[in-house]
DNA sequence: CCAGAATATTTACCTAGGTAAATAATTAAC
DNA sequence: GTTAATTATTTACCTAGGTAAATATTCTGG
């Protein structure tokens, strides 16, 4: 089989999904990549950055930036921890009451996207996906 | 089973990806997505930037972009075409020289992170990303 | 106690992707 | 044949991801 092609097609289903899914969440005036810390914050409670990015597996960067367009437009706060060198990351009421209906639009959006495979194919994909990469000694 | 983990999942495979894909490119001063421009051209011959985009399913800025860069660290040049609107994308010499080189290292990886799936897993994979999203009356 | 190591966050600089609108050249329609 | 629509590319402006280095605190060993 040529891996080329998985690893092109990964690619493109990836970015396929992340445009589509920023489509949808436009109605919310959000974008993909902080809904994903949105979650996060909405079902393990308030968390420093630094457990957001470990946590989400991505760059410390990464998330400042993130977090600092989500301040500015009302997601989150950032209020100082016991430990003065971090910030504890807070949702705004504004993002919790509005979480149920967004979360909505989600969760209907990637169902009607993994509509096409079967609920075992999903699991067959998950396990897939999860052995992909798994360096036994690389 | 809950979509929302396959599709963090999905992600966070193909961040990883590139991100390895960057690093072990780095020897041959070149990214993931200028390789994959690279290879394009090498299987196809010069094209057009609107075939390139259109080909990878990638927007026509993103191309202008990459190959502007491309350009500038000499590794494709762009020449107008007939049509005065268009500019036809060819490789450099050096492109063509370093070529099988840089090949060799992308089949090396990308070999060795598929190695956790047998030949059949890799079909199937192949098999249920390429279903996932298909729509039929989305 | 205090100098040096470690930790949390940020800043600066890069690639990659997207949308909307501008520009230039070609095609089509009248 | 000139005007209007279409097509190819670019520009400007956004988010998201990365690395390397700077900053500010906290921790630790002597």
């Amino acid at each position: 089989m040529e891996t080329h092609f998985l690893f092109h097609l990964l690619h493109q289903k990836v970015r396929h999904l992340s445009k589509e899914l920023n489509k949808v969440l436009e109605q919310h005036q959000l974008y993909n990549s902080q809904w994903t810390i949105l979650y996060t914050l909405s079902q393990k409670g308030p968390m420093s950055q630094t457990q957001i990015w470990q946590y989400l597996d991505v760059e410390a960067p990464t998330v400042t930036r993130t977090l600092a367009r989500m301040e500015k437009s009302g997601w989150v706060q950032r209020v100082p921890g016991k430990d003065k060198r971090e910030r504890i990351v807070v949702l705004t009421d504004r993002a919790q009451q509005e979480l149920p209906d967004i979360q909505q639009t989600i969760q209907q959006y990637e169902a009607s996207y993994v509509a096409s495979l079967s609920e075992s194919e999903q699991q067959q994909l998950y396990h897939l996906l999860n052995k992909l990469g798994d360096k036994k000694e690389r």
